[in-house]
DNA sequence: TTAATTTATAAACAGTGTTCAGTAATTAAA
DNA sequence: TTTAATTACTGAACACTGTTTATAAATTAA
């Protein structure tokens, strides 16, 4: 009787069906107008109900949260193709801005709200897609070590300052710290000060 | 009849004691667990009172916001009387992850809380501040390349550089994604990164 | 002393996340 | 097929939130 099994695809499904009408009204309305009484109203259930697929808001905000770093993967993908571990570095930092501005509700979820991170900081499997990306950073310090670049440097601590920069840059975008410069400004901006690191990382280490 | 000043006084002082109460409470139990009722009761009033000196929540945060760059301006003190600039460059640096190590919560509220920011988005004297603190680096930038570092840099592009570099480093500490790394490694980490930039700022350009 | 004005309050409104007793639907057993 | 057991769902309730407003109290001016 393959009943379990059925019931067990129907709980999957449900799951799905709140995270999708989460992912909806959140990209749509942001983080902070969305509450679980308009999810459910969005998948046509009470709000009780939700309660018996999620623990609570965070365990759909942190669902969330790891589905974002699936997005994000996805820009680096075209990246692996690039043979000069240089030029793959400076392309990663690029397609790091794209998502961050071009997903700036995700990028929030994923490196500045603190409510899913706080609340599940115990569990160390909340770090796995962080881990998976920085891995994939340092692998690319270690090929442009390997090709000549950055000379006897730590790779750890070239990992932090890389991701650092690019992080601050985006997080000055996501959390409108730009505004305080004319709208037509603030991208170029950014961007300026990306080719500088740029030039810094080039010619100083 | 000074009764009009006295009243004026009354009125300021009222202001400053929900502002010394929210900034109490703020800093015990953070922002989001801090509500206008909570204030209210502090300053042994109802919460209606409140509306009658500020606004709304925002214009209290905002109020904090702006009291926090004093905060950090005094940390900048410290710095002025260094007399190489690129050495000054760097101490500023360190203060400024000082601040951030030191006061996270102030730090959130002038850098990475959206809704102060987001509100009050159309008022220019928002970025009063702001305008003050990076006015001060692109003085010591432009101090350096005056001694000979930095040659053919564009101020602006490496105001915006540095700044989202120790902002990058502080708002992983801050929104708590340095939680990644044990405990005892974490702020090592965070410096171990500052030192890389200073060390590319001092090669690179 | 009375009138006008300022100041403070309590209650209400519309919303929030979350829990839980009770009901409806489904599955298993007789 | 009928009954018992299990599962799924609901709606109301709880304790909150920011904010508004009619009412009452205190203060000032006349």
């Amino acid at each position: 009787m393959g009943v379990i099994e059925r019931k067990e695809r129907e709980k999957e499904e449900m799951r799905k069906s709140i995270l999708d009408a989460a992912r909806k009204l959140f990209l749509e309305h942001g983080y902070e107008k969305t509450s679980i009484r308009n999810i459910a109203e969005a998948i046509e259930y009470s709000p009780g109900t939700i309660y018996l697929y999620y623990k609570d808001k965070n365990e759909i905000i942190f669902a969330l949260h790891n589905e974002s770093f699936g997005v994000m993967m996805a820009y680096f993908q075209a990246i692996v193709s690039i043979e000069d571990p240089f030029e793959r570095l400076v392309a990663m930092g690029r397609k790091y801005l794209d998502f961050a501005f071009e997903n700036p509700e995700l990028y929030e979820l994923m490196f500045l709200m603190k409510s899913p991170i706080e609340t599940l900081e115990c569990r160390s499997e909340i770090w796995e897609h962080g881990h998976l990306a920085t891995g994939m950073l340092k692998m690319i310090i270690a090929d442009c070590i390997k090709e000549g670049y950055f000379k006897n440097t730590d790779i750890e601590a070239m990992c932090m300052i890389i991701w650092s920069s690019v992080h601050g840059l985006a997080t000055l975008h996501v959390s409108k710290r730009t505004s305080m410069y004319p709208e037509d400004e603030r991208a170029g901006r950014i961007w300026a000060g990306f080719e500088m690191m740029v030039k810094m990382m080039r010619n100083g280490l």
